[in-house]
DNA sequence: AACGCTTCCAACCGCCTGTAG
DNA sequence: TCTACAGGCGGTTGGAAGCGT
């Protein structure tokens, strides 16, 4: 036995929304709000459509904080990130980026970013190009409303990341690789010389599972230094150097990898614990 | 102009989860 | 504890628009 519809499909309208549906909607949502009840919404409000419909229609349309289209390269990145993160969690992604619904958060990434990293026109951890010039202080006014974030300041070119919740931490640890992920985040891909002369940080190498298994209130991310010599072993026990060499640092975080690939992916690339609950990523 | 193919996105479907009774 | 129901979510689809031939 199935379970009983939501609503009569018979008598309900589907399809594309007319203007008048739309005004309706609006105005009803206007005086009444959902009433906590969006599946006896359309018949208060005179409306033949289904409830979840006239909700869906609501969230991802008539909303008054809606964004739709032209993302940001600061939100492509964002979006890459959370996804490699926790795949298709896109009602969670969307969180992070004011304005933006699950849905469209999802057409984009289907229709568009994944061709789009594909063709490395997005830059990913170690992209050894000019993409990392992406992250400006322009960047900077998308997010600053966020309350839990400190202003930038005036005088760097610090990058505000948007909150990710206790949530998307707790995502991290049970990440697996679809082949998706295999296929965009391929060593190859990334230009990432895996194991190689530059493993410099081996001996960091609980990293990775400190990420995946942390228990942490915070979502973390890690700073590369590139080129740097220390381990950082101290900045680690005595908490974010944020200040030093700022010039060498290189915009990276955790990709959610599994096992082995992870272990030696956050061996060579992580040396720096951040607080990604408000991070300050500079530009490399 | 007409046709076919591709891209994009709004909307739908059905499953899962949370919660009230 | 169980059941029913509504909300929430991710996957999928259908049609409009764009583009090339």
């Amino acid at each position: 036995m199935g379970r009983a519809p939501c609503c009569d499909k018979a008598n309900v309208k589907r399809g594309p929304w007319s203007p008048d549906e739309d005004a309706t909607l609006k105005n009803y949502l206007h005086t009444h709000g959902t009433g906590g009840n969006w599946i006896a919404l359309p018949r208060k409000a005179g409306l033949r459509r289904c409830g979840k419909s006239c909700r869906l229609r609501w969230l991802n349309y008539l909303r008054p904080d809606i964004k739709h289209g032209g993302f940001t390269e600061q939100e492509d990145q964002i979006i890459c990130t959370l996804y490699t993160q926790m795949g298709s969690r896109w009602s969670a992604i969307a969180s992070q980026l004011p304005g933006r619904t699950d849905n469209d958060v999802k057409n984009y990434w289907n229709t568009k970013l994944k061709k789009k990293l594909m063709a490395g026109k997005v830059i990913s951890p170690n992209n050894n190009n000019n993409n990392k010039t992406l992250l400006t202080t322009q960047q900077n006014s998308d997010f600053q409303d966020n309350k839990n974030c400190s202003p930038p300041s005036s005088s760097s070119s610090l990058v505000h990341l948007p909150i990710l919740s206790n949530d998307i931490n707790n995502f991290s640890s049970n990440l697996s690789l679809d082949l998706i992920h295999q296929q965009l985040y391929s060593p190859q891909f990334m230009n990432l010389e895996i194991g190689g002369a530059n493993s410099r940080n081996n001996k960091n190498n609980n990293s990775s599972s400190n990420i995946e298994g942390s228990t942490s209130s915070s979502s973390l991310a890690l700073l590369d230094y590139k080129g740097g010599s220390s381990l950082l072993e101290e900045e680690k026990q005595h908490g974010v150097g944020g200040d030093n060499d700022e010039s060498n640092k290189e915009f990276l975080m955790d990709l959610g990898f599994d096992g082995e690939f992870s272990q030696s992916i956050s061996s060579y690339c992580y040396s720096e614990w951040v607080d990604f609950n408000c991070a300050e990523i500079k530009p490399h």
